[in-house]
DNA sequence: ACCTGAACACCGTTCAAGT
DNA sequence: ACCTGAACACCGTTCAAGT
């Protein structure tokens, strides 16, 4: 076979060149392997093969790194959710937004703990339009959009915290059903006089399912928002 | 006057005597006025006037530290929450744990920052209890409890972390209008074609009251719930 | 038993020196 | 212009040595 083109130089290869995408992509990965403890600028440099250095002449920071990929992990939910028209093609996409949130800090739980803690970052910009631009087709009045898309984003961030926290103990200890089991147990033993709410549920706590939970929670302000059209 | 106690020794001196309440008073001094980043354990030594290690002996490590920090507050919120037996009663009594909540996280930033970090933490327990609790009086079913609870807890969790989150921004920058004021002037700019909602409820942003926000959350869940039980 | 504070094993970030 | 990696200014935590 011919070469067409001409051989590449070893001294001037660029395919291992640095760039904030490969950047951002290499903490992604450590940050799904190893956690956000895993995550910092020697461990990057290392995987990278250059020197910590590097990184800050396309990252300004460490923050700013965290808040680049989640940005990438959030704009992948929203690029599947479908356009909606009618009350019920409605209901369905913010219930699809939801759940895809859900899954993706399921499978990447530092989107979980970073998301709430830089305010107006562009992946929560991102989503709180894409929640807001559903609520006329559900049929919410104008003047209650604002309210209703900031008490589901609430929510969602809310869940999200909670379970890159879980995350994060399963990963130090225990799994999740022991870690669940443990606690429903602690539950049982409360004293029903002092803590009658907790003692009740602890059966339930150790066979619910969190998605379904979590859906439940989305139905109810859902619900809210219907009651409020009427009432 | 004539002595009736004996004059104490300089040298026995027991009032500066360390102790865990001591430890964590001073820690949550550090904290309000700091901030999280203030408190470090060389800062709460100095003003202890002890060495770092001193701390150890009381106090298994900052993790501990910031969870007992946040139980206290948790405490004195839910402290002061009534009785309930009628649904009017069941559902003032969530407002006011709810309201409590979010004015102590306006005051001690810190505390929604760390809340959602620590999976069922000794705060988040007595929380989750406190609520729950209230869900027998406002007539929501047995069966429905554990997930009615589970998502009044978590939207206050996410409007905590938020809370947290725009309080260190105000603390590294400008004050909360101005920020209000830049992140509305933003939305403002996005294309109504891309951004239609944004660009729309902009104007609110500007003018919204957190609090009055963070309550018509609540009231959308309670009102979800209401209707649910002849749903 | 409790305290002290130097020491250890890390961090994020900077910056002179290289190419 | 970009990279290198040692150095800086910190951390949380430990631990021999003191009282």
């Amino acid at each position: 076979m011919t070469c067409m083109t001409p051989p590449r130089q070893r001294s001037v290869r660029r395919a291992d060149a640095l760039s904030t995408d490969r950047i951002v992509e290499a903490a992604i990965e450590i940050l799904d392997a190893e956690g956000e403890r895993g995550l910092t600028f020697r461990a990057l440099a290392a995987r990278l093969s250059t020197g910590a250095g590097a990184i800050y002449h396309h990252v300004a920071s460490k923050e700013e790194l965290l808040t680049e990929a989640t940005t990438g992990v959030i704009e992948r939910v929203l690029a599947d959710v479908p356009d909606s028209a009618t009350p019920e093609e409605g209901a369905r996409a913010i219930t699809l937004i939801a759940l895809g949130m859900f899954d993706a800090i399921d499978e990447h739980p530092w989107v979980g703990a970073h998301l709430p803690v830089v305010p107006w970052q562009p992946g929560m910009v991102r989503l709180f339009e894409s929640i807001g631009g559903r609520l006329d087709s559900l049929g919410v009045p104008e003047s209650a959009q604002f309210n209703a898309a900031s008490a589901l984003l609430n929510y969602i961030l809310g869940v999200a915290a909670q379970n890159a926290a879980n995350a994060r103990t399963r990963v130090a200890g225990a799994g999740r059903e022991e870690f669940m089991a443990e606690t429903a147990d602690r539950w049982e033993q409360l004293s029903p006089a002092s803590y009658p709410f907790l003692h009740r549920v602890a059966r339930q706590l150790r066979h619910h399912d969190d998605r379904e939970q979590f859906l439940a929670g989305v139905d109810l302000v859902l619900a809210g928002l219907a009651a409020g059209q009427d009432g």
